[in-house]
RNA sequence: UGCCGGGUCGUCUAAUGGCAGGACAACGCCCUUUGGAGGCGUCUGUAGAGGUUCGACUCCUCUCCCGGCAGCCA
């Protein structure tokens, strides 16, 4: 009776395998029926999609096992990190709703007990102090299938080390002159396990500790003690680690401190795009894009400023999963977290981008309609619009000649308008180059949206703003950043080679409905048969509006040309 | 070549010795006053060869393919 008996198909969502582990864990009692996860990013960038994907899959465990989150900076380089990306990651972890309480912490607060414990290490003699230069340390650290050579260094005395790791401390060497390093295994075929260095010399202000260090701890010696430290249980990281891992439960085996468990998963690739920070700080230096948060970055500042919402990147990496094989995720999957969500939340609005004048010659005065915020939800209610006898259509809602299945308005054919009335088109104007430039339409008055009365059924709705009250704006049209799904896995051709020359269209004066004037920065709408759209928080001033498109909507039109 | 990982529809991801399922994409139909949304349906997959087993995506052996590792980056 305890099997299959239960026939409900209810697909309850499939663990990944981390979920698996931890099940496990708690199960065995192994940290106590504790679940403590960190998110560890190094303060050199702006956050990614793919980081956003780790965010979501720690903050999401602590979550669903009611225990807790973390976030850490893992700032043990002077040199590359930067009080401008703390802000940002701050900013971006919160706005993706990770909830890290009043953890924020830093690997640098760190840097007094992790040289008390590099001590210790000395102490054991488990590590050293050595005089090798950088080249001479790569070329005794063998290769993939020769075993290194033990440093000339690596059998001086603990009280030789003491002093010059103090001394090292005090200032007294010059960068790259003396590194300390762990004494493990020149001969191990796990090169991370051939005498790591611990400790480099770098006599740099660092963004929070000032001038108090000249000596910084690598990361390969400075993570897994920070998570220690932390009380973390599950340190998850990517696949890149997995190597390191030994390294990790050596040095906290060493020290017998507390020791998490290390998961690692694929990171996340995105196609028609790049996902490395120094690609990305690239086309930032170099100003492919504009800055950061530009909305063709696929950083989270990006997608925010795109108009994304948290909400949509959530479900999106719950629908990607986790695992441990490389992948690449199709953009389609992103866009259609996006669709999804804002189809259910985002106001309705008009919008014409290409406007098109037409005149009416058979209506005069203004006559107020009801538009419908959202049909998806009736809760947002209806709005007033003003219909009066000069209009403005997209421009390629009319065609002089159509293709087959072309449903919009067409010389001597009707449309109706969305929210008003069906109209024909009587009289095509030119101007002297031959160029479409307005049409004269009639009104069929018994056709009036909504009142049932019309008998008439016409193929196409098209959308339109009012000449009288149209409020201008510019509008953005986002494209891909690059024109191939890899760009960067062609190892001849660098990745800029594929920026798509149109990723950005600017559309100066497009025509909206009169209510958008008091839109926010960050407002989001979906301008109807156009696409999803919010306020740009950047170029937006009082005298100009400015939106950009998150994504188009599903076009079955668009697909079949 | 050494070590460590990994190969399931086009893409991402389930099935943990018992009906290869879901989502996205694509395609078709229905519906539609957004060519949106929605509804219904279709298509496509276990890298290969052996073995164990009543039964293998799953366990074993071999082969092939892919990724990572030789920073005083993380």
């Amino acid at each position: 009776m305890e099997d299959s008996g239960t026939s409900e198909k209810q697909e309850q969502r499939s663990k990944n395998f981390i979920y698996e582990i931890i099940d496990d864990d708690l199960k065995t009692k192994k940290w106590n029926g504790d679940v403590h996860t960190r998110f560890p990013p190094e303060p050199n960038g702006y956050l990614h999609i793919g980081h956003a994907k780790s965010i979501c899959l720690n903050y999401g465990i602590a979550r669903d096992y009611n225990g807790k989150f973390n976030l850490r900076f893992d700032d043990t380089n002077p040199e590359k990190e930067d009080q401008e990306y703390v802000d940002s990651i701050i900013e971006d972890v919160k706005w993706l709703g990770a909830d890290f309480e009043d953890r924020i912490l830093f690997a640098s607060d760190y840097f007094e007990q992790m040289y008390e414990w590099a001590v210790a290490l000395i102490k054991k003699n488990k590590a050293y102090v050595d005089d090798s230069s950088a080249d001479e340390i790569r070329s005794s650290r063998g290769t993939l299938t020769e075993p290194g050579k033990d440093s000339p260094y690596r059998s001086r005395s603990v009280e030789e080390n003491l002093d010059l790791f103090e001394r090292m401390r005090n200032g007294e060497f010059p960068n790259g002159s003396k590194t300390l390093r762990a004494k493990i295994d020149m001969g191990s075929p796990n090169f991370n396990m051939r005498d790591p260095i611990m400790y480099r010399i770098v006599h740099e202000e660092h963004h929070r500790q000032g001038n108090k260090w000249c000596i910084y701890p690598t990361y390969d010696w400075a993570h897994g003690l920070e998570d220690s430290l932390e009380g973390i249980t599950h340190s998850i990281c990517t696949l890149e680690f997995e190597n390191h891992r030994p390294l990790y439960d050596w040095f906290l085996d060493e020290l017998g401190i507390h020791h998490p468990q290390q998961i690692e998963f694929a990171r996340l690739n995105l196609s028609y795009t790049v996902m490395s920070k120094r690609k990305l700080l690239q086309l930032v230096k170099e100003k492919y894009v504009d800055g950061w948060d530009d909305p063709r970055m696929p950083t989270v500042s990006g997608f925010r400023r795109r108009g994304y919402t948290p909400e949509s990147i959530r479900n999106f990496a719950e629908m990607i999963g986790v695992a441990k094989r490389d992948a690449t995720t199709d953009i389609a999957l992103l866009e259609f977290a996006i669709r999804d969500d804002l189809n259910k939340h985002a106001q309705r609005a008009m919008a014409v981008l290409k406007p098109l004048k037409i005149v009416l010659t058979n209506f005069s005065g203004a006559e107020e309609l009801e538009a419908v915020n959202n049909p998806e939800d009736p809760s947002m209610g209806t709005r007033k619009i003003i219909f009066t006898n000069e209009l403005y259509i997209e421009k390629n809602d009319f065609m002089e000649n159509p293709p087959k299945g072309f449903h919009r308005l067409v010389p001597g054919g009707e449309v109706r308008l969305r929210y008003a009335y069906i109209i024909r088109c009587e009289e095509v104007i030119k101007n002297s180059d031959g160029e479409v430039i307005e049409l004269r339409c009639s009104v069929d008055h018994d056709t009036k949206s909504g009142t049932g009365t019309s008998k008439k059924k016409v193929k196409g709705t098209i959308h339109w703003v009012s000449a009288e009250n149209a409020v201008k704006a510019e509008v953005r049209l986002y494209d891909r950043l690059f024109t191939v799904d890899s760009p960067d896995s062609d190892k001849e051709k660098n990745f800029l080679d594929y920026l798509n020359p149109e990723s950005l269209e600017i559309i100066e004066d497009a025509l909206v409905e009169p209510f958008l004037k008091n839109a926010k920065p960050a407002d989001r709408f979906q301008f109807e048969r156009n696409g999803y759209f919010c306020v740009d928080k950047k170029y937006t001033t009082d005298e100009k509006l400015v939106f950009n498109r998150t994504v188009t909507l599903k076009d079955s039109w668009g697909k079949m040309n």
